[in-house]
DNA sequence: GACTGTCTTATGGTATACCATCTTACGAAC
DNA sequence: GTTCGTAAGATGGTATACCATAAGACAGTC
């Protein structure tokens, strides 16, 4: 058979105890697929803003720019539709999503809940280490912030939030954040690029690391829920003036 | 061009209101492709047990049921895949997903989270009709129970959580519940099956209805908590003993 | 000159062909 | 009889070919 590395695969679950794999040399095969690589490569793209939102995604372009065949770009691209990065205009073919207001403050509503939900799991159960790590990630975000790389900023604090779930055993609910947050990417992006964001954005932040770093769940919470509400008050305001 | 009919379509937003078009005569075409049709196939067979977890998939045994070519049932076996119904094993190719068990007890924790809150906001948004369908929904499932078809009964349910989330306005959360049940559908499935289930299920959802009748937000949201937590509970009794 | 009909082209939808690799079965050798 | 090597089949990965249709250009007509 050919080879595989999409997204959803099962990377093997534990499995049970078998005869063979009792100890720990399997061979891990990684796989790697065309369609894999390239499904990471147009994801980038457009989180990246290498493709402008509702852009035409031509597909034989894509095949000449991207150096494999329609067959690929095809699969990548009704991949990239069911995560909602890319629609299909009737008629017309692929287009990079256009974000839809209304639902940009839906999406930040349901980020408050799971994210905040996530900070006080994360403030019980998140080890010394995960904890530094959220530290430096902060630091990471801060440091993006001064040298002006709004692109830096966003990926820091994508990563900021990816240990948080981590930490606080929330897979599910992290799969659901990055998914949501990929369809607001834009927004998210004009959010932080807001004047006067830097300090404020660190502040709340740092709030939420110091509660989980206290052990303090509810503090977590809240600072949590508080930031989120702050960011989702910008994006209205952005949304209101366009 | 071709013709389109997937899952992501911009459905024609309101737009604004243009030269043409102030009177409600657009065309209106649904483009119906073999891919569209073939993915509300593939998705419901699978939601409906006509394949089994863990099943595999093979591309050519399932063009021949389909009657399509390898092309789309490639493409939407990629989109089922993002849905997460589908798994593609390394050097195996694609298979029904096999719910993990450790992913279903976060899974519940999120739908609590979401529909209780989607049931506050439906106390306090709905509709008398919405309401009304509400309680037919309700019926429904009972009449259901009482036929002794599980799924039936999942299907109703469905239906009373789409009527809710959308009369809430909460079309985002919406897709996220549905995307999530998708992942457990088979322990839904199961906890219906359980005995002695119809009396309380009928029973806590009547309340979350009332309290939404009575516009009491917080009764609505205290109520549908309770309802989430009591099939977590079971699911994870379920799980338990397997 | 404006309008209308037609032709061309761009593009997506669908089908098919080919290739690489894994799996399995069979047979030979010890 | 067990084990190893080899060959054949199954199956996914990838590429290409063909077709239908929609959008735009162009020309002909009133």
């Amino acid at each position: 058979m050919g080879a595989t590395a999409g997204m959803t695969m099962r990377t093997d679950a534990p499995e049970g105890a078998e005869l063979p794999g009792a100890d720990g040399m399997k061979v891990e095969r990684q796989s790697v697929t065309l369609r894999g690589l390239t499904l990471e490569k147009m994801r980038d793209a457009i989180l990246d803003f290498r493709f402008k939102p509702g852009e035409r995604l031509v597909e034989r372009t894509l095949c000449e720019r991207l150096g494999v065949s329609r067959s690929v770009v095809r699969e990548v691209l009704r991949h990239l539709e069911a995560e909602g990065l890319v629609e299909t205009i009737p008629n017309q073919g692929p287009a990079v999503a256009r974000p839809d207001p209304s639902q940009a403050a839906q999406i930040y509503e349901i980020r408050g809940l799971l994210e905040s939900e996530a900070a006080r799991a994360c403030a019980v159960e998140a080890d010394a280490a995960a904890i530094a790590e959220l530290g430096a990630a902060i630091d990471t975000i801060d440091a993006a912030f001064k040298a002006g790389s709004p692109r830096g900023v966003l990926k820091a604090t994508t990563e900021f939030y990816e240990i948080l779930f981590r930490a606080a055993g929330k897979r599910v609910a992290w799969d659901v954040v990055r998914s949501l947050n990929a369809r607001i990417n834009h927004l998210r992006g004009m959010t932080i690029a807001t004047p006067g964001r830097h300090a404020q954005a660190i502040g709340e932040m740092r709030r939420v690391h110091e509660a989980i770093r206290r052990r303090d769940g509810d503090a977590a919470y809240e600072a949590s829920r508080a930031h989120v509400a702050t960011v989702a008050g910008l994006a209205d305001t952005i949304l209101g003036g366009l």
